[in-house]
DNA sequence: GAGCATACGGAGCGGCGTTCCGCTTCGCAA
DNA sequence: TTGCGAAGCGGAACGCCGCTCCGTATGCTC
């Protein structure tokens, strides 16, 4: 929330080179955790990892949700910037929306767990839940309207209802081979299609 | 699995007047638990509530699920039963399995936390999702079945995956009021619904 | 080099599910 | 009615978890 403060000044103080390098380490772990265990491995394996104690941990990422999304917050990022990409490359809007939420899906599927942290209602993950909505959500919104304005597809979902229903859809695949979440989320869009007949 | 042991002879022992007595307040204190703090409450609660020691409830109900689908049973039993009566009901089979997907949801959203829980994977909870999708799966599945006979629907989505799906999407559902689990599910099953185009 | 703000480590707390075992109670048979 | 083995009971105790707190160590500045 007070990360960098934005407002006037320069408060922050610049940190000593041990906890910079700290960081570091500990990002670098938990990445490495996350893949070997999924996202809820114990905070105290990632701290085993790293070679640092529980306390440093907290000190960085002063929930878990800070420390997972400083792990994922470039691939978030790529996929933000896929959205508008995609509405400009000349797809139908529709085309453009179930695309993205290929990548979208894609990029939780990937991460063990990952989806099933970032429902609402998680304690001690509700600062994820939040970072994603408030980069995604916006994005989401953007392909959502466009195709609603080209008359492609119903008007009574929003884009909040659409992320949330496609992260569900994600909520422990892992250890699933029937579930084929990437088709249950095409579903979904295949749904939000106006239907044809009055 | 070997509760009443099904085979030859009769090698129940016919339990204690006073465990029997204690099975069904444990019930009873269950079904009130779980009305106020959802499935997922700490079984000392339950014990609390009920009066009795936690080893009585790991006696009765070896697992969690074991408690949960007792105290259930009923309503299972009802959301099964109601398959067949919509497709006799002369509804078109599409129809009817959207109505019987309804009321599939409508169990789940009425139980805090029951979908969350329902899910494979979930520790303690293996035996829930297996109870359910030995009652209901079939039910599901016939439902399907008729609407891809009639050629109103794809044929690429198994019973198991919408249930599943449906599932998923009702998971975390009790503190969010701008997520709409029923009309999710609603466009899934839109989903399935065979492409008027080409 | 001295002194202090900063950062570190990990013991410790409270909450959870689950196990285990000494004690109590039931109910059958004599 | 009484005695006694078996069935059932309660809850202390264990291990795992997230998270906090504070005495100690370290980097930085002057």
């Amino acid at each position: 929330m007070a990360e960098t403060d934005g407002r006037a000044g320069r408060p922050a103080p610049r940190k000593r080179a041990d906890a910079r390098r700290n960081e570091q380490t500990l990002l670098d772990a938990a990445a490495r955790v996350f893949v070997a265990s999924g996202v809820e491995a114990p905070v105290r394996d990632i701290a085993a990892e790293a070679g640092v104690g529980m306390g440093t941990i907290y000190r960085h990422f002063p929930t878990r949700a800070d420390l997972i999304i400083a792990v994922y917050r470039h691939q978030v990022e790529a996929c933000a910037e896929a959205g508008p990409a995609l509405l400009a490359s000349g797809l139908a809007p529709h085309a453009a929306l179930t695309r993205w939420t290929d990548l979208f899906v894609d990029f939780l599927v990937t991460k063990h767990g990952l989806a099933g942290v970032m429902r609402s209602g998680n304690p001690g993950f509700e600062g994820l839940h939040e970072y994603f909505l408030d980069r995604l959500l916006p994005v989401c919104a953007q392909l959502l309207e466009a195709a609603e304005a080209a008359g492609e597809i119903r008007t009574d979902i929003s884009a909040y209802e659409l992320m949330r229903g496609a992260g569900n859809l994600c909520v422990g695949i892992e250890d699933d081979p029937d579930f084929d979440a990437r088709r249950m989320v095409g579903l979904l869009t295949a749904g939000l299609l106006r239907p044809l007949t009055g």
